[in-house]
DNA sequence: GTGTAAGCGAGACGGTACGTCATGTCTTGTA
DNA sequence: TACAAGACATGACGTACCGTCTCGCTTACAC
């Protein structure tokens, strides 16, 4: 761990301005263009920056526009970063729902729609890209929610083997996918929908 | 529908040996330096073709590749094409894991894998090509699921109010997000534990 | 001259239709366009004509445009055309004018002047050409041209051992380079200057 | 004068070494396959440079070609550049005789001739292009042609009143034109007879 | 304090691929 | 069988970016 980054120059003197002026840029233009059409030029032009700095510090566009988002969270979450945690009034399927509903909105957020669906399908293409963004962004949502499913079982709400990385798929896989391929509109309802289909099963239960 | 076509040219005149070998040449590619580096250039090449010859017909890189899976996928049915359906043996668990191996084992085909990632990703960022695709190649599949699933209500094995979209979505959708983010080993282990997890629900069943 | 048409299609079953829609369309769009961006699929397009009766009967489009200039000059002499001669009043240097004056007159013509040079650039690269425009257009005006400096050689006002090749280079020459090189206006004043310059020679001629 | 290259990139980071390697391809390849099929991407192979790189500091092939012959001609001046001039013997009709001898040879030397009429009629159609020639290239020598015209005059050998660019024709025109339409042999026995009956005219001289 | 060695904006460089255009040949269907 | 239409393989066009490199400039740190 100590080790990994050889190569790399020395971060010590690296433009703090510069690298804002990059993530800002990069995060702007996926918005404006689209991805597909991102390119390092245009991210160095509008940043007012030379391609060697963003070469310098990153390898891929890909790479840049995860860090803008990674800035992008971290600025949000304020001071009291430890204490972030999934609701829990004890009552499984409500939290759910409200934190559903709350993943729903934040989909709808057109600022956010175009880059995050852009940082979605790069992972799929890069192997390094999907390492960080599993260990750097999607991991740390994960756990809590495997906390709270956890509580859930502490609670007899959820049976003890049942299999948390698949539950944790039932629950938000269908969310993510419908937006993902824009395969409809994201209303709280589908959400609510998912919830209770997910943890009453398809089969039909006895009244 | 039927002067849709205005602008195209005249489809009568092409020369399929030039089509086959685009096709083929897009989806060889594809498996050997991947979806990223397909160039029009190199499948022109490759094809022994004029580039403008890919150009008159196709409008992407994508819509190639997606033709090509078109044909392939064409090629296999055979003569009995509408005769295709779901095993139905009453037992709906049942076969539903049979389907989900023989996914899973399609899926573990390396010589689709690539080709089929890069198509399933081209998808996400091509509406018009999402379009085809749900048309030509999803939606034919999703309707013999949806079959199968409507046979099961009537045999009282699921609920009448049942989305079916949704349960297509709890059912298949996990297998296919572990496939195309590279989640980790697709089994039938884990295809018998989805169908399992998926119909059961989460929440514990009285026993 | 006999064999000189071996692999030509046979010219009895041309359309003659075609050909003049051809060779209007060659010399409008010269005008229009420039000869560099003069295109045998323009002509065609502008002809409305198939390409392959283009390249059927031409070699190439300088062979076009020729053409194009011999049906213009072959329809402007109607019947009487041997009768053609240069004036002869028996004052060669007033006749030089009124030739070269009229000369001037033609080259000022707009229509004629964008394709007009196209073609005599054309024929600086395009030996075959260069043949033709000898043979056809530019060697019978050069016999007027020296049936008239051979009888003023007769009626005394030329001596007997004159280069009439050299002569003919002397007095259209300069006319003919400056307007080729676009090296300045060309007046009746500078056609009169020219006839008399040469005429008289540089040096200074005892009075 | 001082503000004229507003637009073109910065002259000083320009790489030398591809600057040469540029023209020598070009020259060369005029050469070998003719100007018609000189073209930029071959230029850009065969020097071993980014097409960009021609693109950048030439507007098109002609000014590429019009450069390496200013590159030759500057390279064969050497240091005394300034104290160029046309023999002056006392006899204008010996000085010239001499001066269009040596342009004959020049015009025979089979490795310019080609590169040499590609670029004159170049500048047939490129109005730019005959601008900088006719600065650069034919207008210092043009100049050296009208002092050599001018001492004559003082002389007595030529008349006050003589329109020196008519006589610069007079004398170099038929050869230059001789050679760019290839209408016949260069001698000198020709350059003899076209200084001869310009000097003396056409008309007879008393004796 | 003053090198000296980074990072920096800038942008030229050798390349690859783009999407378009025109070439000259070949094929199809009409008259 | 000549023709209009147009698909085809070929190849150059001029553009956009790629990722690397070199320029001066500025900005620390080390001596």
């Amino acid at each position: 761990m100590t080790t990994e980054r050889r190569k790399s120059p020395d971060t010590t003197r690296r433009s703090e301005a510069s690298r804002r002026a990059i993530l800002t840029a990069a995060f702007e233009l996926t918005g404006e263009v689209g991805y597909a059409k991102l390119s390092i030029e245009g991210i160095a032009a509008r940043a007012g920056v030379g391609k060697q700095t963003i070469y310098r510090w990153w390898p891929s566009k890909g790479a840049v526009l995860f860090d803008a988002f990674l800035a992008l969270t971290e600025g949000a979450e304020g001071a009291g970063e430890q204490e972030a945690a999934l609701p829990d009034t004890g009552d499984l399927e409500a939290d759910l729902k409200t934190v559903l509903r709350a993943t729903v909105d934040e989909l709808n957020d057109p600022r956010y729609d175009e880059p995050m669906r852009a940082l979605n399908v790069e992972i799929l293409q890069d192997p390094a890209l999907a390492a960080a963004y599993a260990e750097r962004l999607d991991g740390p949502m994960k756990e809590l929610k495997k906390t709270r499913l956890r509580n859930a079982q502490q609670a007899g709400e959820l049976p003890e083997g049942l299999d948390l990385d698949l539950a944790i798929e039932m629950v938000w896989g269908p969310l993510r996918t419908r937006w993902l391929e824009r395969r409809g509109p994201l209303t709280h309802a589908y959400a609510d929908r998912i919830v209770e289909t997910a943890l009453n099963g398809l089969r039909p239960r006895p009244a």
